[in-house]
DNA sequence: AGCACGCCGACT
DNA sequence: GTCGGCGTGCTC
């Protein structure tokens, strides 16, 4: 008998094959089977769908192609994980088909049918575990609380912990004892970006080297395409029990899943920004209900929407979201660091380092202590400017201005990547003598030599200062190995970006500086003070997380700012995090904002700003007209160019839709795609358009 | 998105 | 005379 098999495959949700397609099989094949079939000339992945989920209109039978091929040897992903996948599409607006193709490993796709079998039969069958001790530390009370309460309860929780109050041990306990008390469950383990945490994953491996070493495995954007497979069968086939991961990670198949971590959750690099732009945090928290996992959101300084929807518990009282778990404490008698504010009004225009903080460095690398410098720019300089003709080294592609590096004497867009050498004139009016605007880590390495220039090491050599970002750490391998530098002692001074502040230890760091964070305060992102306040705070943190070995002193924070009485200088200088973000939600509920209302952005890409932009317009207009009575319920934006408005030569726009009900925001979103579908057609100047649901910047 | 088909410039 | 540029159009 022939049956009809609704089949997944990748097509975007723009294409007009938003659904799942029919094919004919001679055999009932189960929801969540993978296949081959034919598509158009070529033959592609599948991936066998509930048929009664997404009824399309039916083809002609006689139209309809058999399936080529059926994927053996591995069950099917189980209807959780369907449902897991239907639920985020429909939510983040994109086909099923393209959100299951994404989320499975990249080679699945390539593998015909016969080096499938091949890969299979080749699967190493797990290593014996060998039984092994490990040292584990003692609890704090607070670690043993908190263990307690999430023994006690089913979650979700939010776990606040400050930075060095052993979190990860929470963590590690919690995950020990679902992995004993039942030898299938599997644990998930997510943070933001795994090639800054070698430390975390040899930590973890260290802790459960008795599972045996197949049993945890990693899923990253970092791994080869075979390795990514490796792990993605390991975990669908339950053998790994453990998957630490990236947001990818969150939709790997897991049959056991019984503990989703969730470290850093405030961290931006949960959200995906492109192609099906999911919250990795927001999709563990639904994955956990869906199949009973509990779930544990970690962070020194978590999201406002995560503190916003978590409450501690009270007996009595309804449950909220999240349960609130605190451990204020650090572990092994640490203590805070002190936070100094330079008030830059004092200081002679145009300076970078402030004689008060440069005294403080000289005097903690006087005791061969280390210093951190943040500095939220990289490059030399962010402008090359000519003093002459009032030329600027703008981008021609990008609406930006191309960035000065010393290094290798380039202007460099930091947007489309265009990279030229410095002219020796000015390209436009031929002065020779042509300037910078502004700095950049380059320059402040530079300045720091200059001023640390007559300070020895003990053994008198020279003292070393390094820098890392971006630009320094290109290499694949770059950043391990210059963290590795910081670590071992030898480098003295370490100046960096932002990307220095996550999620390392620095044991012998003891004093770090923000030299101008003032952007931030009054940016036009409602978002940046609270990633000011969760930078400058995890960046405090570093410093001196290990007391006993030898900080003369308390260690400190420096921010030097035109603002020093602002309230969040005032707020981290208690590292009052409670305090800042009642005040901060006090702000955004006053303004309508997340997390008292939801937002989706629709973006455009056209030639010209004007066929972006008419197309948004037009979208708007169908919205309206669909919401009708109901316009109430949601507000829609005039679509405005991009902040970064041209970014290699395509005009960007975009246009906000928000509404107070995530409901009425989740409906209009289904319906107005019909409209979008129909605007396609008529806007053939549009290169793209794409959604974002609850997006992160605006 | 792929990958076809389909009509106009520089080369074996 | 072909090879190949990427402009529309389709994929159960």
């Amino acid at each position: 008998m022939l049956h009809t098999i609704s089949v997944l495959v990748p097509t975007p949700a723009y294409s007009r094959l938003s659904t799942a397609l029919s094919y004919t099989c001679d055999e009932a094949l189960p929801p969540g089977t993978l296949v081959r079939v034919p598509l158009g000339s070529r033959d592609t992945l599948g991936l066998v769908w509930t048929p009664t989920q997404d009824n399309q209109p039916e083809a002609a039978p006689q139209a309809l192609k058999p399936i080529q091929a059926v994927l053996r040897g591995i069950p099917p992903l189980s209807p959780d994980w369907l449902q897991l996948i239907a639920f985020a599409a429909h939510y983040y607006q994109r086909s099923a088909g393209e959100f299951a193709m994404a989320c499975l490993p990249p080679s699945l796709r390539d593998l015909t049918p016969l080096q499938w079998e091949r890969k299979l039969s080749r699967l190493k069958t797990s290593t014996a575990a060998e039984p092994v001790t490990v040292e584990v530390p003692t609890l704090t009370p607070e670690q043993t609380h908190v263990l307690q309460q999430l023994a006690a309860q089913t979650g979700p929780f939010l776990l606040h912990g400050n930075t060095g109050s052993g979190k990860t041990e929470v963590y590690l306990r919690r995950a020990a004892q679902l992995l004993a008390e039942d030898e299938h469950a599997q644990v998930m383990f997510l943070v933001p970006e795994i090639n800054l945490t070698p430390q975390l994953e040899a930590r973890v491996r260290q802790r459960f080297a008795h599972l045996g070493e197949s049993s945890i495995v990693a899923m990253h954007s970092g791994m080869t395409p075979a390795q990514r497979l490796n792990s993605w069968l390991a975990a669908h086939f339950g053998r790994a029990r453990l998957v630490l991961g990236t947001r990818l990670a969150v939709l790997a198949s897991m049959p056991n899943l019984q503990l989703i971590v969730v470290d850093e959750e405030h961290d931006p690099s949960y959200k995906q920004q492109e192609g099906a732009r999911y919250s990795a945090r927001d999709l563990a928290v639904y994955r956990g209900q869906l199949v009973g996992a509990q779930v544990l959101l970690g962070s020194a300084t978590p999201s406002l929407e995560s503190w916003h929807h978590s409450r501690d518990a009270v007996q009595g009282q309804a449950a909220p979201r999240y349960t609130r778990l605190s451990m204020p404490s650090r572990v092994g008698d640490g203590v805070l660091p002190v936070l100094r504010r330079v008030d830059m009004n004092n200081q002679p225009r145009k300076t970078l380092v402030s004689a008060p903080l440069l005294a403080a460095m000289r005097e903690r690398l006087g005791k061969q202590e280390q210093v951190l410098v943040l500095l939220n720019r990289r490059g030399y300089a962010p402008v090359l400017h000519c003093a002459e003709c009032g030329w600027k080294s703008e981008c021609p592609h990008c609406s930006a201005y191309r960035v000065f590096h010393k290094g290798d004497r380039t202007l460099r867009c930091h947007h489309c990547s265009l990279t030229q050498s410095v002219p020796r004139a000015c390209p436009a009016c031929g002065n020779q003598d042509i300037g910078v605007i502004g700095h950049g880590t380059e320059k402040v390495e530079e300045l720091l030599a200059e001023l640390l220039a007559d300070m020895k090491r003990p053994d008198g050599s020279a003292l070393c200062i390094a820098r890392i970002d971006a630009d320094s750490t290109r290499l694949k391998g770059e950043l391990v190995r210059q963290l590795a530098q910081v670590h071992d002692g030898e480098v003295d001074v370490l100046v960096g970006t932002q990307m220095v502040a996550k999620g390392h230890d620095f044991r012998r760091v003891s004093l770090v500086a923000a030299l101008n964070p003032d952007g931030a305060l009054f940016s036009a992102d409602f978002r940046a003070p609270e990633r000011l306040f969760s930078l400058l705070l995890q960046a405090a943190g570093r410093a001196g997380r290990d007391a006993q070995q030898g900080a003369s002193q308390a260690c400190e924070m420096w921010v030097q700012t035109f603002h020093p009485a602002h309230p969040l200088f005032e707020a981290l200088k208690r590292h009052d995090f409670a305090g800042f973000a009642a005040q901060q939600l006090q702000e955004r509920e006053e303004a309508g904002l997340p997390p008292f209302s939801f937002q989706a952005l629709l973006r455009a890409e056209a030639r010209t700003q004007a066929a972006a932009q008419d197309f948004l317009n037009a979208a708007k207009a169908m919205g309206e007209e669909r919401l009708g009575p109901d316009a109430s319920r949601l507000s829609i934006y005039p679509a405005v160019p991009m902040s970064m408005q041209r970014v290699a030569n395509v005009e960007r726009a975009q246009m906000l839709v928000e509404s107070y009900s995530r409901k009425h925001l989740q409906q209009f979103l289904s319906a107005w795609q019909d409209d979008l579908q129909q605007l396609r057609a008529q806007h053939k100047t549009v290169l793209r358009w794409a959604m974002d649901v609850d997006p992160l910047a605006i």
